[in-house]
DNA sequence: TACTGTGAAAATCTTCACAGCT
DNA sequence: AGCTGTGAAGATTTTCACAGTA
């Protein structure tokens, strides 16, 4: 409880890294190693495992499948979660398959307004009207839910899931959701603006900013 | 120059919730009102806008128009930049028309290994063979990068990349790029992690991990 | 010897409180 | 009166340094 959550995103990264090491063969890794591989500091991956509690043996690393069962015990990573996707244009589409194989996640649902767009899709994903979200969430005990629909349908779409007993979700348009029951998180991945964000830190870390104001920072 | 990054992440979505209230005829705006759609504190905001130097008017709020110009100006978001898209799967493809009307950037080239998925690919947008990525970079003067190809093809895209002058990559693949030219800026948007981070913060959270080994959080 | 685990220091970021402007 | 601008306090996160262990 109460890990921050800097250390909880990176320890999801870790957890993933594990399972490429087991997938290599890798059996044993020390933090200097971890580090370089998710680009931060050992000190930091030492932190960060630290917060489970102990893993490591003394001298010789980490044990690569001991900790990442460790992880996935701690964080509730074991075992497929279902989630579903709304909005089902050319970004939830693709969210519809790319997710399909991964093995973390079972894809049980997915969502649009529009009938006509739900008779042409091809996936094997069962998908259905978006006035059905809120029952086919609470039936078929969907977690998570991921939001590919214009701006102005987002906030109806979350309440939906809401009101379906949904636990998380992720937001790809960039509005901010303002859940209506307390306790579900919610994470943005708004695309413009990422692309925005590198825009700025070249700008801001170059100097090379356009003299439209005549204020300086400070 | 020296902005926090956290500061310029909000100052961006600042900047396209400016762009909406603009749409929307909103002429002037206090700091709790902007707090309200971002979802942050009216400290907050007011502390972010005040690292571009004084915008405000004392007592009325901000002026919409003039507080987005200032942010534009300070970050270099004023003018269309060019990006590319490197994989043309289900992601990238959704990726080239999800940008093309967005009008904050052009979509300049899209790039794919596979010949085949380019002689069958349905866009406006040129595309281009995977091996041709660092001279059309070049030539055509392309600054950022989506990479959404397969984790093992991820290093040896953002290779290429960087080879042709690129200055941010938006990377798509849960795999860490290590830049071969400094002051490259590099985001992460994995979708698998995404999904991890939020179960996780729920089982953190809740309290609710399974008790697979003995220790528990200090 | 090579590595982890962890308190303490340092850096960073957020929140507060209130002076000052319109 | 209502709102911004900002130094200072507070909280959080990262980095460090080194004791402890196999």
């Amino acid at each position: 409880m109460n890990i921050p959550a800097p250390t909880i995103a990176r320890l999801c990264q870790l957890f993933q890294l594990l399972k490429r090491f087991e997938r290599e063969g890798i059996s044993r890794i020390s933090s200097t190693g971890l580090g370089v591989e998710m680009g931060v500091g050992a000190h930091n991956v030492r932190k960060d495992i630290n917060y489970l509690g102990e893993v490591g043996e003394g001298s010789a690393g980490y044990d690569v499948i001991k900790l990442k069962q460790r992880i996935a015990g701690s964080l509730d990573l074991a075992q497929r979660k279902k989630i579903c996707i709304v909005g089902l244009g050319n970004l939830g589409a693709a969210l519809l398959e790319h997710h399909t194989g991964a093995g973390i996640y079972e894809v049980a649902a997915g969502f649009d307004a529009s009938i006509n767009r739900l008779e042409t899709i091809q996936t094997a994903v069962p998908v259905f009207p978006a006035y059905d979200i809120t029952d086919v969430v609470k039936n078929r005990n969907i977690e998570l839910a991921l939001i590919a629909v214009p701006a102005q349908a987002t906030q109806e779409a979350a309440d939906r899931l809401i009101a379906g007993g949904i636990r998380g979700i992720i937001n790809f348009a960039q509005i901010v959701i303002k859940p209506s029951r307390p306790g579900v998180i919610v994470r943005n991945v708004d695309l413009d603006s990422e692309l925005l964000v590198v825009s700025a830190m070249l700008a801001d870390r170059e100097g090379r900013r356009s003299e439209v104001g005549s204020q300086q920072y400070k």
